[in-house]
DNA sequence: GCGGATCAC
DNA sequence: TATGGTGATCCGC
């Protein structure tokens, strides 16, 4: 048994080549392996001119040594299962309990919301072709010394993003460059979201060049304008696809740039379905249960948000490979503490679908960081680290924002990363003065180093434009600015007020109290003195609000077959529809083929006249009281009991956090991602897909 | 609160 | 010859 996965895990080594350059070295070393259209050469010899490319390089080296350890822990890992198996660990109570997870979930499924996730083609790289059109149709990156992006032209190379040129150049030597302009990318990205939120007052945006829209309303409203009832689930396929197709086409008119969408029941499968047809396209997955079963059932779960390179290695190693795989596998995912519940959603393509705007105030930090050559000179370094805390404090006060936790980062000239970092109990970060004179510091008692990176960032942060004090805890939410109204690019510095006032706590490690004095600037009238003290003192101004919101759900629908009701249908009614529902076996039909009623006529249909979207705040909760359960919306509350459930059956050798006692400096580490996790406290990567 | 680690863009 | 910058989150102390 664990044989099989043995030969999975770690390297096994397969390379018929001389070399030894082991298989998950080759995958490691080669970033997103795109095997999606055509590419000019077989991906595997791809990987193999990147990781040739690298051998023998200090950075080559450092990943070398993660991927071993990483093999450890893994191997670790494995340990562990097969000892609880063999201690009787009752593996099918703990599929039973995955199976109540399952039920759960599905009992809140929501297939109500048309989410949209749209995403800019090759952004950096169109927005140059924009302003030099000469690249047109040519191999290109974007970036000096490392790729930012690279056209479509030069990815049929195996060109991609965070490539250092020179390895870029050896899988495509005609490969032109051109450096960065990231004044502009801001621009456009403006322009973009501008268009998107015509769809979408309410739309996320995300990083700078995708978003997701939540088109239910715009939707709606366009059909009370045409006068249109109530449709079938065909019409309104194609209804969201039309209107997919004008975004994008207007995007396009206003910007010049291309993008793709996904158009799916919630975030995580949009996103997934903008990549599909990429670039310059979309992908609409069918709003039916059996279509996201369908779906997920053979995607790779290294198309889930969140799981990366080693999250995939771990969960290959195990024998998940798909999404299909976690259902197939939960018990065991379970028994490890692999955040079962979390990886169960993305399985059954079961996550949140609720799309709000950020707001300013939701930052947490600011930083800047520069790589150089290589240096050990204490002056050189110092020089360094002056010149990154004037950056670092001019874009703070830019940006209107200071902070109470400030933290050094250098990395060693064998790829090593470090960082320290320092909280004030009173003052706060804000001038140039009190982050260097502690960066310094941290430095110096560091110091015999050759390094090759240093940067510094400011954590818990306070946001200088909002409102400070409690009233922040009274104000209303929408109040509160969207991240678009202003912020970076585009715009000339807007001066601050004279929030100058310097308050160099740290000086002298005195940490002086002048928050006080601080507060009083920004806050600009003593009339707040009183609510200001008292906030700060309890932390308060650098709260943010809780938001609580559940799933999505204007309107009374089963969850598992979309079936609509009244919104005076009795809850009692309801569980009695969707036990019938449920009593169909969700692990029958995800791993059994059975077709279904595609876009068919048999779901939705009964709607009852029930309109009005309008009526959102009718059910708030989509899970209307399932069996027995705690109140508890919280996932954690079933991990919990793995750790008391695994050694209460080994009792005490059960080595509580055993395995990883950490072998040195910081050697096991691993710990981290779920898997080394000694205990239990599974690892919660998704917090893309929470609520 | 700190430091290491993973992940995304 | 040679491997970026910014920001977030999680975990174990
Ligand atoms: N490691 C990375 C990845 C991305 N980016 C920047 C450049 C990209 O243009 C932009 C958007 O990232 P995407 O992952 O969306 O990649 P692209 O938009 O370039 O290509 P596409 O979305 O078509 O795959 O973010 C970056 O600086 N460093
Ligand atoms: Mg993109």
């Amino acid at each position: 048994m664990s044989s099989k996965e043995q030969s999975a895990m770690a390297s096994a080594g397969s390379s018929s080549s001389s070399t030894e350059i082991s298989d998950s070295m080759l995958r490691r070393m080669a970033g997103q392996s795109v095997n999606k259209a055509g590419l000019k050469k077989d991906q595997s010899e791809i990987n193999k001119i990147i990781a040739e490319a690298s051998k023998g390089s200090k950075f080559y080296e450092n990943e070398r040594e993660k991927d071993e350890k990483l093999g450890i822990q893994i191997m670790k890992l494995l340990d562990k299962r097969d000892r609880l198996l063999k201690e009787g660990v009752d593996l099918r109570r703990l599929e039973r309990e995955c199976d109540t997870f399952i039920q759960r979930i599905e009992s809140q499924r929501d297939l109500s919301q048309t989410i949209v996730h749209v995403d800019m083609d090759a952004f950096y790289a169109n927005v140059e072709l924009l302003a030099d059109p000469t690249l047109e149709g040519i191999a290109f990156g974007v970036g000096t010394g490392v790729l930012t992006t690279a056209s479509y032209e030069a990815r049929a190379y195996g060109v991609r993003s965070g490539m250092p040129v020179f390895v870029a150049k050896k899988l495509c030597p005609h490969l032109r460059m051109v450096p960065a302009t990231f004044n502009s990318y801001g621009e456009y990205s403006g322009k973009v979201m501008e268009v998107f939120r015509r769809f979408d007052p309410n739309m996320a945006k995300v990083g700078m060049d995708e978003a997701f829209l939540n088109l239910t309303t715009y939707i709606q409203e366009e059909r009370e304008k045409d006068g249109t009832g109530q449709e079938s689930e065909n019409a309104m396929h194609k209804r969201r696809e039309r209107i997919v197709r004008t975004i994008r086409e207007t995007c396009k008119k206003v910007t010049g740039l291309t993008v793709s969408a996904g158009i799916a029941p919630n975030k995580m499968l949009a996103k997934i379905c903008s990549d599909i047809n990429k670039p310059n396209n979309q992908y609409i997955l069918p709003f039916t249960r059996q279509a996201v079963l369908d779906f997920t059932r053979t995607l790779p779960i290294r198309k889930i948000p969140g799981i990366g390179r080693v999250s995939e290695r771990c969960l290959e190693a195990l024998g998940v490979i798909t999404c299909g795989d976690i259902i197939t596998k939960r018990a065991e995912l379970h028994l490890l503490n692999y955040g079962v519940i979390e990886l169960l959603k993305a399985g059954l393509g079961a996550t949140s679908n609720v799309v709000e705007a950020g707001r300013r105030e939701d930052r947490k930090s600011v930083g800047c960081e520069r790589t150089f050559r290589e240096k050990s000179k204490r002056e050189e370094l110092i020089a360094i680290v002056e010149d990154v805390a004037e950056e670092l404090t001019e874009t703070l006060q830019k940006l209107e924002y200071t902070g109470k936790t400030l933290s050094l980062k250098y990395k060693t000239h064998d790829f090593k990363l470090h960082t320290k970092s320092h909280t004030l109990q009173h003052g706060e970060y804000k001038t140039r003065d009190s982050i260097q004179t502690w960066a310094l510091k941290a430095l110096e008692e560091s110091l015999p180093l050759k390094l090759r990176l240093l940067g510094l960032r400011v954590n818990q942060l306070r946001d200088l434009r909002k409102k400070g004090g409690l009233e922040q805890y009274f104000t209303n939410p929408s109040h509160s600015r969207k991240l678009h109204e202003d912020d970076e690019e585009a715009e000339g510095a807007d001066f601050n007020n004279a929030i100058i006032l310097d308050s160099d706590e740290d000086l002298e490690d005195s940490e002086a109290a002048e928050t006080e004095q601080v507060e009083r600037a920004i806050n600009g009238s003593p009339f707040n003195d009183a609510i200001t003290n008292a906030a700060s003192s309890t932390a308060v101004p650098f709260a943010s609000k809780q938001e609580t919101e559940t799933t999505h759900h204007p309107m009374i629908s089963c969850p598992i077959c979309s079936r609509t009701f009244p919104s005076s249908t009795t809850n009692q009614d309801l569980n009695a529809h969707i036990d019938v529902c449920l009593s169909k076996d969700t692990i029958q039909q995800l791993s059994s083929r059975r077709s279904s009623p595609i876009l068919g006529s048999s779901e939705s249909v009964s709607s009852t006249g029930e309109k009005s979207v309008g009526s959102k705040s009718a059910n708030k909760r989509s899970r209307r009281d399932i069996p027995t359960n705690k109140e508890d919306e919280e996932d954690y509350d079933f991990l919990r009991p793995p750790t008391s459930r695994n050694h209460s059956t080994t009792s005490s050798s059960a080595s509580v956090s055993p395995t990883v006692t950490s072998s040195g400096g910081s050697s096991n580490k691993k710990s981290k991602n779920v898997l080394m996790g000694t205990k239990e406290a599974p690892r919660n990567p998704f917090a893309f897909m929470k609520r």
